[in-house]
DNA sequence: TTTTGCACTCTATAGAGTAGAGTGCTAAAT
DNA sequence: ATTTAGCACTCTACTCTATAGAGTGCAAAA
């Protein structure tokens, strides 16, 4: 019932319910105290009496956007009210060029991939003063570049692998027999000629499988090669799955009043180091074009009823590759925080690309 | 005046008084509230009244190692006294030797330097409750094993440092020309020829001065393998300076009442985020032989006021390489933890030995 | 339709009172 | 010379009560 209303909640109730309603949003997250009929008479400048408002307040409430902690406090926004204010309501600022510019600068100034991620994600996080998170491109869609064999000592081999572009990944493998340096090298050059430029995925369903067919038919050193890239990719399987979050500032939330109590704050910063749910509430973000918010109860997750999530997916060469954005309180300033994830995740993008 | 006492606090305190304090510390550390005559008269089975009691700990507060939080509760241990108890009065419980083996094998399962280390400082959070941390082999004293030049695209060439038999390193640097694959494997044989097996220091002030000085003497390939090395060196100056520390388990310390407050919370975990005061703090440990216990306020460091850390330095080949440990509140079960910091440093020590 | 007036509800705060835990001191007991 | 019993005293934590303030909802007037 309700929701069929809902869909269509802002041309269901009138321009005077929605100024108001913008107002007191507006002051709520200004102030984080619930808002009364008075305060917003004075705040809204229709020059309506506090009855008045309070009737529109009252039909507010019934359509669901506000509510009550309790008979004598004012009003404060619901989940689906701050849906209602941020799809409808905001005007979201444009950040000022100068701004800008530092966000890219800082960027730009970062050299290596991994630190470029890592300081994309505390700069979400310093510059909203709330939670940053960024999503690692997903490494499954990887194209190898450059595989090479380092020998360590007797019977420990080294291997690099070298991953779109930017990605360095090393495991070490035991062998059964002591491979010389130049064994190693011929063997590199042997997989790099025939892999590099393919797709991970391919070259180590290739290897273990095809490569294993015509193991028979070719000379001694090519079998070593064999050998030697099937160790490398038979220990790849279940490898690195929930590396990819970078979380920073989760200290900013301690801040947070909403959140004060220590054991909710404790089962929010478990979520943060299991990764498991965050990872899979960006993944949903990654398909929507543009940005996503998921507000309060709407995620899905309990610990998150009273954070938002901002994300925004960042891309480079046409392609997205990821996911960032920040977590905080329902209550954010999100004219602020908008243009910021979106405008940092259009850089992260911009400094990918450069990086080509 | 007191501090002349205090060196030979043990000697100057009756039998019965250092019973009656170590009953106390051990009832304290149980039960977290402040410890009262009766309850100490019945806990300590010596016999005794409750007024004796009280005389015995008056005595003992006097002394600075029992403190009253207030007229009418009963008496806490200070930091003082916890070192006294530490030192003096605890006995240690040796560990069973299922849990050694179970902490052995997971160690030993797994196969990267990386993940290695990562593990270890959960394994210390998850068996403690308490927080875990790891710092990480200083990187000052690094040996070249293999260094190797990866053309990615045109003018930007990946540099990989593989040092100390396990550790990869790699960043990127852009040339002024492209260097085709063939150039970049002359290269890399070449400075691999000079300087495997060399200290990282020594290579780089090598190749940045006395190599600077030959370059006009020697031919053009070998010219290029300079330019090449001193890029790759250059950049290297101020960097990763503080990426050394594995912390985990930082919520446990959520639950710990002594740290209840969100404030207080806050700045410790501001403290492990930034990691440099723990860092000092590490170093320190890393020159007593043994493990060394922080307790309270003796760290100097205020965030630290009602923590103790207990350390314990790890080596590989007869060699001291980092220092790890646990971080949990004064009152905490010294006889458990202090087992299992050490148990995990030599079996830490015993994992990477088994690498070599 | 809006406003005024008013009774009503709920919270937050302060104050008073009380029970309980524990102390320190003095004087008696060992 | 210790140890203990007795006792007055202190401080906290909790409960109860009262009160001010904010804000509501509704009915009747504008």
């Amino acid at each position: 019932m309700t929701s069929m209303v809902s869909t269509t909640e802002s041309s269901q109730l009138s321009e005077r319910s929605l100024h108001l309603f913008k107002a007191l949003v507006e002051h709520f997250i200004e102030d984080g105290t619930p808002v009364g009929s008075r305060t917003l008479s004075k705040d809204s400048n229709l020059g309506l009496s506090p009855a008045t408002i309070r009737n529109v307040m009252a039909d507010l409430e019934d359509v669901g956007l506000l509510h009550s902690p309790h008979t004598s406090a004012g009003r404060v926004p619901t989940a689906k009210g701050y849906r209602l204010f941020v799809d409808s309501l905001l005007r979201v600022n444009d950040l000022k060029s100068s701004q800008v510019e530092k966000i890219a600068k800082e960027l730009a100034s970062e050299s290596d991939y991994s630190s470029l991620m890592q300081r994309t994600s505390s700069m979400l996080s310093d510059v909203t003063h709330l939670a940053g998170v960024v999503m690692l491109p997903r490494t499954n869609k990887s194209i190898l570049q450059h595989i090479e064999f380092v020998s360590l000592s007797s019977n420990r081999v080294l291997v690099i692998l070298v991953v779109n572009d930017r990605e360095v990944q090393n495991r070490i493998i035991n062998t059964d027999k002591t491979y010389s340096s130049s064994e190693l090298q011929q063997i590199s050059n042997y997989l790099n000629e025939i892999f590099a430029g393919k797709d991970l995925i391919h070259v180590r369903k290739s290897i273990l499988e095809e490569l294993e067919k015509m193991k028979d038919q070719v000379n001694q050193s090519m079998q070593l090669a064999i050998e030697m890239a099937q160790m490398a990719f038979n220990s790849d399987a279940d490898k690195k799955e929930g590396d990819d979050l970078l979380f920073s500032g989760q200290t900013n939330l301690m801040d947070v009043a909403e959140l004060g109590q220590v054991d909710k704050l404790k089962k929010l910063f478990e979520t943060f180091n299991q990764k498991r749910d965050i990872l899979h509430l960006l993944e949903q973000a990654i398909n929507a074009d543009g940005m996503q918010i998921f507000i309060g109860e709407e995620s899905g997750y309990d610990v998150l009823d009273n954070c938002s999530v901002v994300t925004s997916p960042y891309e480079a060469d046409g392609q997205i590759l990821g996911v960032l954005g920040v977590i905080g309180p329902t209550r954010m300033h999100y004219e602020r925080v908008i243009p910021i994830v979106d405008i940092t995740a259009k850089m992260l993008g911009a400094a990918l690309n450069s990086k080509n």
